[in-house]
This record gives structure tokens, C-alpha cells and sequence, in this order.
DNA sequence: TCTGGGGTCCTAGGACCC
DNA sequence: TCTGGGGTCCTAGGACCC
């Protein structure tokens, strides 16, 4: 706990949704909605238009397009969304090198760590009312900055919290969304926090709230009144400590900088439950060689190799086997993938399938993929895709040849090879991938279906552009690159996404 | 409406060792 | 013959976060 409100956090708002704004001129001032859209899809991300029907992240996209069906329903584009998230992280670091990135479009930073640590310091001082005053004049003004930034490089919006602690912090830019600033002033952490229900608290889910709830426990004061030693009773141990910390508003934890990676993990979740034994190893197979080309891609190694099954009715169950020395040898994990897969019931169909490996080291070998590869398509084929760069995200397996067809888990015969054209062509042409036509240049995929693909021709800079309608094997339209949200003429000075004007101010007296 | 994918941390029981 | 306590590792599951 500081003296002095130098712990900053920002969030990006509605990040992918409003980088696709930010893409796709003519989806300004509509709903977007970014996530999986087949038919076991959730939502990722909303923007504003479209959470003001009701629709939320981790939402089933079943029941997000009854909510809102004239939204625009898109396939999130990952490398796009951490090429922004780099920029912005580049920023932050401007203002301090001690930066912790919590995902893409959200960090602390650690104010007191950067240049302007001793102007914020107040250096032993008695925390006058005219120190605290000026420091607190001095970050609103940095904050302030540092949004500005934000906008003018990526021409998106970010809400910041800054205060005492990593848990105020994050309430406050919580508090401040969309596109605002709040700054919690120390002494005032109790007038923020009192009220707030205790799902607000760091570590508090839906299980852990509805456990409080039924001891008469609802929000921060009331868990702070409990104390600790009620709280340990109720939550056990480590979790009943923090809650009690967290809600008298203590939080010590430092700002980090450089997390190490713990585990590296695939998993998919089919459109079909997978009924076939032969395809579940198959599927395995895949799954196991993926991870282990993001392990050695990441420069690591594991001792742990961990598979995991959601059944068709949604029970979840891991098997794991520890080796003696660490490995990144594909044809082991997935000897070790295989066998833990043998002692798994799968009666009744498979939803999930999943390859993890735990306990990292940090070496690599070269080659050992090189065998492994050989009898595979090209779509599985190593040293293409960049490290971590990943495919089409979220796509699963589609429902596969009927299982009459199934050949064995070492034919060379993919079953993508045999894929019927109109399934092929739905996955070729997804909602909100980028193309290019030799005549209309850049533009992206609106939606396809019976054998045609419907495109809009715009890109960042453009004005909304037209829709045009190709049969979906039209040798004139294929794949785009992504293109950059800052045009030629240099960045957009209008930030886009977010909802009302800017809004800023401190937490002061009532 | 029907529930993604990538992670982190904690708990608890049993094995094993001292 | 009956019975220790503690530490560490492994496995499985669950809660939580974005």
C-alpha cells in the first residue's frame, strides 16, 4: 500500500470489437460482435452498441445473435489484435519499464519505476494535504497523456485506474469505462471500495461470491467485518486470507514485469461430438504436435504432459503423466498423449480434447519434428506459421466423413482432403477474414453461403466501402494480409470505439 | 442460449523418504 | 507390536481471469 497513487492500469475498451471498428469503416457506430461463430461459439468481445442489448463476453453466440441479430458477427483476427496490443504496450513502456501485461489489451504499470518515480515520490515527507494535492495533479496529467498516446498511435480508445494498489487500480479503470480516467486518491480507498459487491474483489468468481452470499456476505465492508479468521473458515486457507486482505484494502503486490510461461497448452472443442476412437487419436495426434510446436517455438521444454476431455454431457476430466527429464520431443508427448488417451472412457461422444505440457525448462533441440512431419499435409507443416502465430482460431474440427469412411490413425489420406466443397468453402471464407480481388483490391468477407461469398471493399482509411457478391471458387478473390489501422496519411486523430466523450477525475470528497 | 481457448493458483490425498 | 510427524512430489479437480 502507497502513500502516493503510482500504480496505473489500463484496458483497452471492447478491444477486438473496436480494433474491427477501427478496420471496417462501415461498422462505426454499429454492433460488433467478435467470437467463435460456429455452433458451440462464444462471444469474445462486444462493443457498446452491441452490449446495449444484453449481449456480454464468455455469452453463447446462440444467444447473443437473438439478442442482436443485425450485428456484425466476426471471427476474431488474433495477430491483428496483438500488433495493436504491442503498440500499446510500447507506449506504456514510455512512462516506465516496469510494465505487467495481463493479456492483450490490458497492463499495470509501475509510475513510481519510470522517470518520473522521484517527482511522484514524496520522499519521506508527511503526506501533507498540498503534497498529496500535487502528486495527484501530476499523475491525472500523465494518465491524461498517456490515453492520448494510446489514441493517436492505434486510434483506439483506453480506460485508466490509477491508485495505491494493483486491486484499486484495476476497480477504478473498471469504474472509469468506457474511454475514462480515475484516480483513487489514498485515503479515500475505503469510500471506493465499502460499497462495491464482493464479486469486485480479485479472486472472487461466481462460486466463491455465491459461497459468501450464503453466509450473509455481499459486499467489501461486510467481508471486511467478517475478518479474517471467519473468512479462512469459509474459503479455506490461502483464498480466505486474500479476500480478507483485498476487502480491508490491503494489497501489497508488486508490479511484474516478466512473467515465465508455467504451461503451454492446445485444446479444440468440436462442432460434433467426436463418437469414433480412431478419430478421437487422430485428433490427439494433432493436437499434441501443435503443442509441442508452440513449446519449442516459446524455447522450452516440459516434464508434464497433460491430456484433457470434455464428454458430451460436459464433464471435464485430465489425465497426466510426469517423465523423469524434461522433453520437446514431439514423438514422446505424443507416445504419452496416446496412452493416457487409452485409459479414457469416451462412451457417449467427445466435445473437448485437449494437449498441455507443465513443469517447463528452458531448452530446445533441433530437428526432432523433421520424421514426425513427414506423412502430414502441408497445414501441419512447422516452420510456416510464425511462432505462436496461430491459424484460424476457434475453428474445431469440422464434423468430419461419415464414420464408414474413418481409415486407420496412420493413414496418409487427411480427412480435410475429403471434405465435401461446401463445407470447405465455408471455412474458407470466414465473417470478417481479410481478401483481396485482383479488381476491387482489399476488402473482407461478410458472410457466404449456397456457393457464393459476399465482400465489402473498404480498408482503415477509406470511406465505408461497397458490397460485392463472387461465386466462392472465383479465382479473382483470395486471402488478404491484415492491414494496419493507421493509413497513409498517418494515424486517425478521431479514436474510434468506446461510447460517450472522455471522461476524467479523482475520487475526492463527497 | 447452452456453454471457447489460453492460462494461473490452490487443495487434497497418497506415495515416499527421513 | 503398534504407531510418529514433516516435507516433497505426483495426480486430479476446481475456481478464477481475460
Amino acid at each position: 500500500m502507497r502513500a502516493v497513487p503510482t500504480i496505473l492500469h489500463l484496458d483497452m475498451d471492447a478491444f477486438y470489437a473496436s480494433v474491427e471498428q477501427a478496420a471496417k469503416p462501415s461498422l462505426r457506430g454499429k454492433a460488433v460482435i467478435v467470437g467463435g461463430l460456429g455452433p458451440r461459439g462464444v462471444v469474445a468481445t462486444a462493443s457498446y452498441e452491441a452490449r446495449r442489448s444484453g449481449v456480454h463476453s464468455a455469452m453463447a453466440m446462440g444467444m447473443a445473435r437473438r439478442l442482436c441479430p443485425n450485428a456484425a458477427f466476426l471471427v476474431p483476427r488474433f495477430p491483428v489484435y496483438r500488433q495493436v496490443s504491442e503498440v500499446v504496450m510500447a507506449v506504456l513502456r514510455s512512462v516506465s519499464p516496469l510494465v505487467e501485461p495481463l493479456s492483450l489489451d490490458e497492463a499495470f504499470v509501475d509510475l513510481e519505476a519510470g522517470p518520473h518515480g522521484a517527482l511522484l515520490d514524496l520522499q519521506g515527507q508527511e503526506p501533507t494535504a498540498l503534497a498529496t494535492a500535487r502528486v495527484t495533479a501530476m499523475v491525472l496529467a500523465l494518465a491524461e497523456d498517456l490515453r492520448a498516446d494510446i489514441g493517436r498511435a492505434t486510434g483506439l480508445t483506453a480506460s485508466v485506474g490509477v491508485a495505491s494498489s494493483k486491486m484499486l487500480a484495476k476497480i477504478a479503470s473498471e469504474q472509469a469505462k468506457p474511454d475514462g480516467l480515475l484516480l483513487v486518491e489514498p485515503g479515500r480507498e475505503h469510500q471506493v471500495l465499502d460499497p462495491l459487491p464482493v464479486r469486485a474483489l480479485p479472486g472472487v468468481g461466481p462460486a466463491t461470491a455465491e459461497h459468501l452470499r450464503r453466509a450473509g456476505i455481499a459486499t467489501v465492508a461486510e467481508a471486511a467485518a467478517a475478518g479474517k479468521a471467519e473468512l479462512v473458515r469459509l474459503l479455506g486457507k490461502a483464498q480466505g486470507a486474500a479476500v480478507a486482505s483485498m476487502a480491508a484494502g490491503r494489497d501489497d503486490r508488486p508490479v511484474v514485469a516478466d512473467r515465465e510461461t508455467k504451461s503451454v497448452s492446445v485444446e479444440d472443442t468440436f462442432e460434433v461430438d467426436l463418437a469414433d476412437r480412431t478419430r478421437v487419436l487422430r485428433e490427439i495426434d494433432r493436437l499434441a504436435e501443435s503443442c509441442v510446436r508452440r513449446l519449442r517455438a516459446a524455447g522450452k521444454s516440459g516434464r508434464t504432459v497433460v491430456v484433457k476431455v470434455r464428454r458430451f454431457d460436459f464433464s471435464t476430466l485430465t489425465r497426466s503423466e510426469t517423465l523423469r527429464a524434461p522433453t520437446d520431443d514431439p514423438a514422446v508427448v505424443l507416445e504419452i498423449a496416446r496412452r493416457l488417451m487409452d485409459a479414457v472412457d469416451t462412451t457417449g461422444g467427445v466435445r473437448l480434447l485437449g494437449v498441455g505440457v507443465t513443469g517447463l525448462a528452458d531448452f530446445t533441440q533441433e530437428d526432432l519434428f523433421a520424421h514426425v512431419v513427414e506423412a502430414k499435409g502441408d497445414a501441419e507443416r512447422p516452420g510456416g506459421p510464425v511462432a505462436g502465430a496461430p491459424g484460424p482460431e476457434g475453428q474445431g474440427a469440422v464434423a468430419g466423413a461419415p464414420p464408414g469412411e474413418e481409415r486407420d490413425a496412420a493413414g496418409a489420406e487427411s480427412s480435410l482432403a475429403r471434405e465435401p466443397a461446401a463445407a470447405e468453402a465455408q471455412r474458407r471464407w470466414l465473417p470478417g477474414q481479410d481478401v483481396r480481388h485482383v479488381e476491387f483490391g482489399p476488402g473482407w468477407v461478410q458472410g457466404s453461403g449456397v456457393g457464393r461469398v459476399t465482400v465489402r471493399f473498404e480498408t482503415p482509411w477509406s470511406p465505408p466501402g461497397r458490397v460485392r457478391t463472387f461465386l466462392v471458387d472465383d479465382p479473382a478473390l483470395e486471402q488478404g494480409p491484415p492491414l494496419p489501422l493507421t493509413g497513409p496519411d498517418g494515424p486517425d486523430p478521431e479514436p474510434h470505439g468506446g461510447g460517450p466523450g472522455p471522461r476524467s477525475g479523482a475520487v475526492s470528497g463527497t
